[in-house]
DNA sequence: CTATGAAGTCATCGTTCATTGACAAGGTGG
DNA sequence: CCACCTTGTCAATGAACGATGACTTCATAG
């Protein structure tokens, strides 16, 4: 499931722990962070810490992957110039 | 690739940087944040805010995805019943 | 050599974070 | 009914964030 902002992590956060049977409390204590976080978190807060996050998710057997959007775009074999630094090129802001 | 610590954002976001051809000013400029914010996430600062981790991550062209681990483990087929929970169970703090 | 740009670092400042402790609302079971 | 747990929310506090501007170092180009 593609993360574009914190409300997903929100729904997969509640979901999860759930399935876990715990409780808010139950899960603040084990990722080490105050209940209110935890409520805050899966309200869907934006501004919170990265890394507390990644706790959160490793706690809760959820994995996060980075990845590279395929360069799919392997039509004309030769050219393999970044499209995507074209792209931007044109972007602004 | 798996993000288990803000060091492996960093790693990616210096090389898709690079890749791109974008120094930090030009990068920091397209996200809107300060130049120092991006250097400081190159360098695995990692207590850095969430959303502006997705902001940056999307206009390098990364995407973010949470995955729940394999429930590989259906060799017993009727107990699909949480080892995850069970495990959890036992694990304290 | 000089100039320009990129990167790294710092102090300051205003803002926002996460914690704590408390309280109310809703549900469940005794 | 009452007791208990869970969740949502709030105000106050100290800690940490990100922005800004300035400075240094390093490399490359003129």
């Amino acid at each position: 499931m593609r993360v574009n902002a914190m409300r997903d992590v929100a729904a997969a956060v509640r979901g999860r722990r759930k399935e876990l049977g715990l409780s808010q409390a139950d899960l603040a204590r084990r990722v080490g962070v105050s209940r209110a976080w935890i409520n805050a978190v899966e309200a869907g807060k934006p501004r919170v810490e990265f890394d507390l996050v990644l706790r959160l998710l490793d706690r809760l057997h959820l994995r996060l992957d980075l990845v590279k959007p395929g360069n799919h775009g392997d039509v004309f074999k030769g050219r393999s110039v970044d499209l995507d630094a074209i792209l931007d090129e044109y972007r602004d802001q």
